[in-house]
DNA sequence: CGGCTGATGATCT
DNA sequence: GATCATCAGCCGG
């Protein structure tokens, strides 16, 4: 981990492009486990490591976009690779890889991180200084990263506030369960997460299962 | 760690 | 007016 942050701070994160990220949903939910979130604020940059994500599917009830595009969710229809960003029970933002497209409502929800760089930062953000908690759930991820709908739709994959990098360490082995805290469609297994890392959210029964 | 509750506000019906 | 892709705090084991 400490080779990590220092090449996150290094400045040595190679920005993904778009043609790296698998055109498919689901298997671009799994290509995310291991790769970099790349923050760039004014007081520095902050990065974390993918550990969990959830995938939703054009043909999927959980999914925003399930009915078609709204004023909100129209980010889901946007090329693999822009941020979907909304605000989640009022309290919580939620910071969502569109998957597929364009036209295809799809897309990957970022649900926690290990942090590499900014830890600092982070910690101010969140309130704590407990490094498993900087980042571990979909709303502690986005708080400490500074997220907010104002980068909603932006591109991912480009030099920007926000932008996916390659892996600093390569992922381990891959979980696989179903997703927390929906109803519809609730059995389908899409949650993925890498196998043993404290920085997973979630009851740890579903941290158990195989991939 | 697991289970429960209240807070909170945008979105869509 | 109902429904949330959540979280912090509190409780019991």
């Amino acid at each position: 981990m400490d080779q990590g942050r220092l090449a996150a701070e290094g400045l040595a994160v190679r920005r993904l492009g778009r043609d790296e990220l698998p055109g498919e949903t689901v298997a671009l939910a799994r290509f995310l486990i291991g790769c970099t979130v790349v923050r760039e604020l004014p007081e520095g940059r902050l990065a974390g490591r993918v550990v969990e994500t959830e995938a939703y599917l054009q043909d999927d009830a959980a999914c925003h976009a399930f009915r078609g595009p709204t004023p909100r969710n129209r980010s889901l229809f946007l090329e693999r690779g822009h941020a979907y960003v909304y605000l989640a029970y009022g309290t919580s933002m939620m910071l969502n890889v569109s998957g597929d497209g364009p036209g295809i409502g799809a897309g990957v929800l970022l649900r926690a991180l290990e942090p590499l760089a900014g830890v600092a930062a982070m910690e101010r953000r969140r309130g704590t200084t407990r490094l498993l908690d900087l980042a571990r759930g979909p709303g502690r991820l986005a708080q400490a990263l500074g997220v907010d709908r104002g980068l909603d739709g932006l591109d991912l994959c480009a030099p920007g506030p926000l932008w996916l990098g390659a892996a600093l360490r390569p992922a381990g082995a891959i979980g696989c369960s179903v997703r927390i805290g929906i109803t519809k469609d609730a059995h389908r297994p899409l949650r993925f997460f890498e196998a043993g890392s404290r920085f997973v959210s979630g009851p740890g029964r579903l941290n158990r299962e195989a991939g």
